[in-house]
DNA sequence: AGCACGCCGACT
DNA sequence: GTCGGCGTGCTC
C-alpha cells in the first residue's frame, strides 16, 4: 500500500492528461488502469478515467505552482477493459478526439457527475430485483430456403473458427437475410456465456424490429440501445450489457462504443445507411469501428444490404471480404414488380405539371390501384408544401436570415396549422408575408413540391379517395408514427404520401403501386456519392410494392426527365454488378473513395474571411513543413456547401491521400496547428472529420 | 467545456 | 457610482 501518480483523462474537449495522487491505503486498492474515478478539477467534481500509473509525479517540476490533487474515491461504475480502451484509443487517434470525451461517450452520461453514483446504482438494484416478465412466447421456428442454409452453415463455420473475419451477406430486398443473421446470432447464443452486438440504422429500429428479434431468440435476453432511451433506461441496458446479462445487442450507432463483457460477433445491417455516420463531435462511422473492434477481438464481422456502399463492394471486388447472397425472394408468393421509368421532359415545363408533382400516367394509375382496393404510396423526399416561396415581380426568394438556404413554405405548420415560412437547418420559423419583402407585390407564389402540395393534390384531384401524409411534420410526437403505419396496414387508406421514411422498416401487404417523385437534382448533383446514394433509396422505396398476395399488378413508377440516366437500368434489371463497376471505374478515374481517402477540415465562426485566413495558414504551414504536401492532395480553401447556418460561416478544406498512414500524419499535424490556434482565436472553431459523406 | 478574473460601456 | 458584457487564461 502506498502512494502513486496516475494521469486521469475527462470528458473535456482537451488533449491533455491531469496528474492526481493516489492514496492506496485511503482508497482501499491500488490503482488500475481504465477505473472510474471522482476527482475535482478545478472547482467541480468530475467522473475521470486512470490512463496512466505512475509511482512518481511527471507533471510536477522543481517549484512549480500548482498542488496535485488526490484521487477522491473509486466510482461503482465498473472500470473499463483493456479491450475497450484499446477500442477508444483507436477511435481517439483515428477521429482525432481527446479519449476523455470517447471513454465516456460509452458510458451512460448521469455517470459523469459522481453525485449521481448512488442514486444509478441504486436504481440497477432496483430494477434486478424486479426481474423481468416477459410474455412466454411460441417458439418461433423459421424454415429457410436452401440459399438461407447455406449462408447460415457458411457463418456458423465462421464463428466457431474463432478469429476474425469479415462477410458481406447481399440480400435483394424479401430474401430473408434478417432471418439469416438472427438465426446466426441465435445459434451462437446458445452458448450463454457469448453476446453479439446487432447495428441497425436508426430508423429501422422499431418496435416490430425488436419483437422479431425476441421471437427468434427465444429465452435470450434482448437489449436494445438508442438516443431516445430515457437515462434510466438506457443505464440498465448499458449494465446488462457489460456484466453479459444482455446476450444479444441491438442498436444505433452509439452502441458500437459500448463495453460488452464477451462480444462474440458483430452484425452490421444496412451496412450503407447514411446514418452509421455521427454528424456531430466525434465523427465517426459506427461500420469502420465495429470493423476495427471485430479484428480486434477476433471475431466475426457480417454486413448485410441490398446496395452497399462502393467502399464495401470495393473490397468484396478485390476479396478483401467474402461475399455471401441471397438472389431468391424468401416467400415465393410475392410478386417482382414491374418497373417504369415515366419520362416528364415534356411536362416539366407546363405549369400544370409543376404545380400537381405527378403527371397524367401517375394519378390514372393511383386511381385504378385504388379501384383494385389496393393501395398506393408516393415518396417526395421533401417535407412541407413547397421548397420555396418567391415573388413573381422582383424575384425575391425565401432565404433565411441564419443560413444561406431557403426558408420552406409549409401550408400547415406548428400546432395552430398556419401557413409559415420554415428553415430545416436552423429551426427559424416565419410568418408568410403578406406581400413581397423587397418589392411589395401581392403576388408571392411557391416554386416546386413537398409531402403537403402532394397530398393536397391528390385530394382535390382524387377526390373520392383517403389519403395520408407521413412525414417527420406529423409523427414528430411520440408514438405517433406507429398509429399512422395502423391506418395503412389496416387499409384506411388509398393513398399514403411521404418522405424516406415510409421505405424503412414497414413491410406493407396490401401497396401495388409505387410511386417516385422528384428525383432528378441528385442524379446530376455536386455530391459524389449522389448517384450511389439514389439507387440504395430507389431499392429501398421499389422494395415496399409488392410485399403481399394477390399484387400481380404491382409496379415501381419512377418520374424522371432523364430516363436514360444509367441508373435505372440498373433499377430495372436489378443488375447491380455492372452498375456498380461502372461507379467504381468513375470514382478510380477521379481518385475518389474507396481508391482515395479524404478528410475535412472545417473552420466555423461569425467571418468568412477569416475562416479562410485560419485555413489558408494552415495550408502554407502543411507545405513548408516536411517534404511539400507528405502525399496528401490539400485542396483550397472553400465555403461550405451550405455556406451559412444559424448564422455561422462555414468554410472547408478538403484533403485526399491514397495513403491512409500518411493521412493520419497529416491530420495530427493539423491537430496542432488547430490547438495552437485555439489559444489564438477563441471565435473560430476548427473541425477535423474523418471519412466525410456529406459536404 | 466551464469557470474566474478583469477591464470597459451604460444604466439605476 | 455598479452591473454585466465577454475576451483571456487555466484547470493537475
Ligand atoms: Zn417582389
Ligand atoms: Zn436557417
Amino acid at each position: 500500500m502506498k502512494t502513486y501518480f496516475v494521469q486521469i483523462a475527462i470528458d473535456i474537449p482537451l488533449f491533455k492528461l491531469f496528474e492526481y495522487s493516489w492514496n492506496s491505503e485511503q482508497l482501499g486498492q491500488e490503482p488500475e488502469i481504465g477505473l472510474i474515478v471522482e476527482i475535482e478539477f478545478g472547482k467541480k467534481k468530475v467522473s475521470g478515467i486512470v490512463y496512466e500509473i505512475n509511482s512518481e509525479s511527471i507533471s510536477k517540476k522543481e517549484n512549480s505552482a500548482y498542488t496535485i490533487k488526490e484521487v477522491i474515491q473509486i466510482s461503482p461504475c465498473p472500470r473499463i477493459k483493456d479491450a475497450e480502451l484499446k477500442l477508444f484509443q483507436f477511435a481517439s487517434k483515428y477521429y482525432l478526439r481527446p479519449i476523455g470525451e470517447v471513454v465516456f461517450s460509452s458510458i451512460p452520461s448521469d455517470w459523469k457527475k459522481p453525485v449521481n453514483w448512488p442514486k444509478l446504482q441504486k436504481s440497477i438494484k432496483k430494477k434486478e430485483n424486479l426481474g423481468i416478465k416477459e410474455a412466454i412466447r411460441e417458439p418461433l421456428t423459421l424454415t429457410f430456403n436452401e440459399e438461407q442454409d447455406k449462408a447460415i452453415e457458411a457463418l456458423i463455420n465462421l464463428s466457431k473458427e474463432g478469429k476474425y473475419s469479415i462477410t458481406f451477406l447481399k440480400g435483394i430486398t424479401g430474401s430473408g437475410k434478417t432471418a439469416v443473421y438472427l438465426e446466426w446470432i441465435k445459434r451462437i447464443t446458445e452458448d450463454t456465456a457469448k453476446q453479439c452486438l446487432v447495428l441497425v440504422p436508426e430508423i429501422n429500429l422499431t418496435p416490430q424490429l425488436e419483437q422479431t428479434v425476441k421471437n427468434i431468440c427465444i429465452g435470450k435476453e434482448v437489449v436494445i440501445l438508442h438516443s431516445n432511451l430515457t437515462p434510466s433506461e438506457r443505464n440498465y441496458a448499458w449494465w446488462k450489457i457489460q456484466n453479459g446479462v444482455g446476450q444479444i445487442i441491438v442498436g444505433t450507432r452509439l452502441s458500437v462504443f459500448t463495453p460488452i463483457k464477451n462480444l462474440s460477433a458483430i452484425v452490421i445491417d444496412e451496412e450503407h445507411d447514411n446514418s452509421y455516420k455521427q454528424q456531430d463531435g466525434m465523427r465517426y462511422s459506427a461500420r469502420d469501428v465495429a470493423i476495427w473492434r471485430a479484428a480486434d477481438l477476433k471475431i466475426p464481422v457480417l454486413l448485410c444490404s441490398a446496395t452497399p456502399s462502393l467502399e464495401t463492394w470495393d473490397k468484396v471486388l478485390k476479396k478483401k471480404i467474402d461475399l455471401l447472397s441471397l438472389s431468391k425472394r424468401a416467400k415465393p408468393g410475392a410478386t417482382i414488380p414491374s418497373i417504369e421509368i415515366i419520362d416528364i421532359k415534356n411536362e416539366v415545363n407546363q405549369s400544370k405539371f409543376k404545380n400537381l408533382g405527378l403527371c397524367d400516367y401517375t394519378l390514372e394509375e393511383i386511381k385504378k390501384t385504388a379501384l383494385r382496393k389496393k393501395q398506393s404510396l408516393i415518396f417526395i423526399n421533401r417535407r412541407g408544401y413547397a421548397p420555396i416561396l418567391t415573388c413573381h415581380a422582383c424575384n425575391w426568394k425565401s432565404e433565411c436570415k441564419n443560413c444561406s438556404t431557403w426558408q420552406v413554405f409549409h401550408k400547415i405548420s406548428g400546432k395552430n396549422k398556419k401557413p409559415m415560412l420554415q428553415c430545416h437547418h436552423c429551426g427559424l420559423i416565419e410568418r408568410i408575408p403578406e406581400a413581397c419583402p423587397e418589392c411589395g407585390n401581392q403576388d408571392l407564389r411557391h416554386l416546386g413540391v413537398g409531402t403537403q402540395s402532394i397530398e393536397e393534390n391528390i385530394e382535390k384531384t382524387l377526390q373520392e379517395l383517403r389519403i395520408l401524409r407521413i412525414d417527420t411534420d406529423v409523427t414528430r410526437s411520440k408514438g405517433s408514427a406507429e398509429e399512422l403505419f395502423q391506418k395503412i396496414h389496416q387499409q384506411e387508406v388509398d393513398v399514403v404520401v411521404g418522405t424516406q421514411m415510409l421505405s424503412k422498416g414497414h413491410d406493407f401487404s396490401n401497396v401495388e403501386t409505387v410511386v417516385v417523385v422528384d428525383i432528378d437534382k441528385s442524379l446530376y448533383s455536386y455530391d459524389f456519392r449522389a448517384t450511389e446514394k439514389m439507387y440504395a433509396q430507389l431499392v429501398q422505396v421499389a422494395g415496399r410494392g409488392g410485399r403481399g398476395d394477390n399484387l400481380e399488378n404491382s409496379k415501381i413508377i419512377i418520374q424522371t426527365a432523364f430516363p436514360e440516366h444509367k441508373i435505372f437500368n440498373a433499377i430495372k434489371d436489378e443488375n447491380l454488378y455492372e452498375f456498380y463497376n461502372e461507379l467504381l471505374e468513375e470514382r478510380k478515374i477521379a481518385q475518389l473513395p474507396p481508391f482515395s481517402y479524404q478528410a475535412l477540415v472545417m473552420a466555423e465562426s461569425k467571418n468568412q474571411t477569416m475562416n479562410e485566413e485560419v485555413l489558408k495558414g494552415l495550408k502554407n504551414f502543411l507545405e513548408n513543413i516536411g517534404n511539400k504536401n507528405n502525399g496528401c492532395i490539400i485542396y483550397d480553401p472553400v465555403p461550405r456547401s451550405i455556406q451559412r447556418v444559424s448564422g455561422v460561416e462555414r468554410t472547408q478544406v478538403l484533403l485526399e491521400s491514397t495513403d491512409r498512414k500518411k493521412l493520419q500524419t497529416c491530420l495530427e499535424k493539423i491537430l496542432d496547428y488547430a490547438e495552437a490556434q485555439k489559444s489564438k482565436n477563441r471565435s473560430i472553431r476548427i473541425i477535423i472529420e474523418r471519412d466525410p459523406i456529406s459536404f
